[in-house]
DNA sequence: CTCGGGATGTTGAGGGTTCAACATCCACAG
DNA sequence: CTGTGGATGTTGAACCCTCAACATCCCGAG
């Protein structure tokens, strides 16, 4: 009953398997060397970052950072102590709560996103054609899409 | 000095971003609802099933396994516990510990091959094009083949 | 108006990973 | 032989994430 992989698409899945385990963890050692924070935390600040006003809701932030709520709420607690952002109770809805990014943790953001880049180019971007990199980015979206589709889809509790 | 990443470029990273996350969230999800256990240790068990007599040195498995020393020291410890792996001193290097797979985690193992496999079929092959699919296997060895020759590699200490 | 279901965000426990420090042991230069 | 540098595994602390439970609040049906 069970549609084992074949030899080949073994070796595609390994292949796929250990690239990004040891690319994703490459990237988050040196932005946890150069940057002090974990690749999660760093999302967050650019989403900030990006916002009007450096402001979002945190159900908003959650969604843009494809970040649980648990864990952003903790991730934030940890950033508010670390000075980076700031929580402000929502006016229109006194369920929510608005994350705000602090000018230190604008500052921190734009030290380490050149660092980042680098890395993100060195081990991701140089090494592809850019025929590679146009292929990556249809196989990304295919595979969100069907992940979309699933009735069993990603949580977003 | 920066090389910052060009509209298209951050297109392509965001959508790498952000399939890879979800997808490997959305497989450790299912793995540890239907086997208990994370991805990282129903890799370990898959290695040890590989190998001659079940059985591998620490550092061979590690190796095999993509995990650092510590972490699959921590991980084998509580496979140990769990009963489906266990640890014998080697005879030829007495610094040398060898892991070796019980029939309670041979089993345990067969049991949720077919599920994780079927996961895996769902949220990555289904998707993908055969065309897609080799693709993608000349992008992860392109990455990871970068990665061996960097200088400041993956750390396997 | 009000009541119940859904949404928002937080919390704490449990578990996994990392990092640095460490103990032990091999191997080889001298 | 004998040090000594490197390898092998382990450990504990610190940190992050997940999961389930919870408190609070919005909103629409009746």
């Amino acid at each position: 009953m069970t549609r084992w992989l074949s030899a080949d698409e073994q070796a595609v899945w390994r292949a796929f398997l250990g690239a990004n385990k040891l690319v994703f963890e490459q990237l988050d050692r040196e932005l946890q060397r150069d940057a002090k924070i974990p690749h999660a935390y760093y999302e967050i600040l650019v989403r900030l970052s990006e916002a009007p006003e450096r402001a979002l809701r945190m159900s908003a932030l959650a969604d843009r950072s494809q970040s649980s709520r648990s864990r952003l709420s903790h991730a934030v607690a940890r950033l508010e102590d670390q000075g980076w952002v700031k929580r402000e109770s929502c006016a229109e809805d006194k369920r929510g709560q608005i994350a705000r990014l602090t000018d230190e943790g604008f500052a921190a953001l734009e030290a380490a996103a050149p660092l980042h880049v680098e890395s993100v180019r060195r081990h991701v971007f140089d090494p592809l054609t850019a025929e590679q990199q146009r292929q990556l980015k249809a196989i990304s979206t295919a595979l969100l899409a069907a992940l979309h589709d699933d009735p069993d889809g990603p949580a977003r509790t």
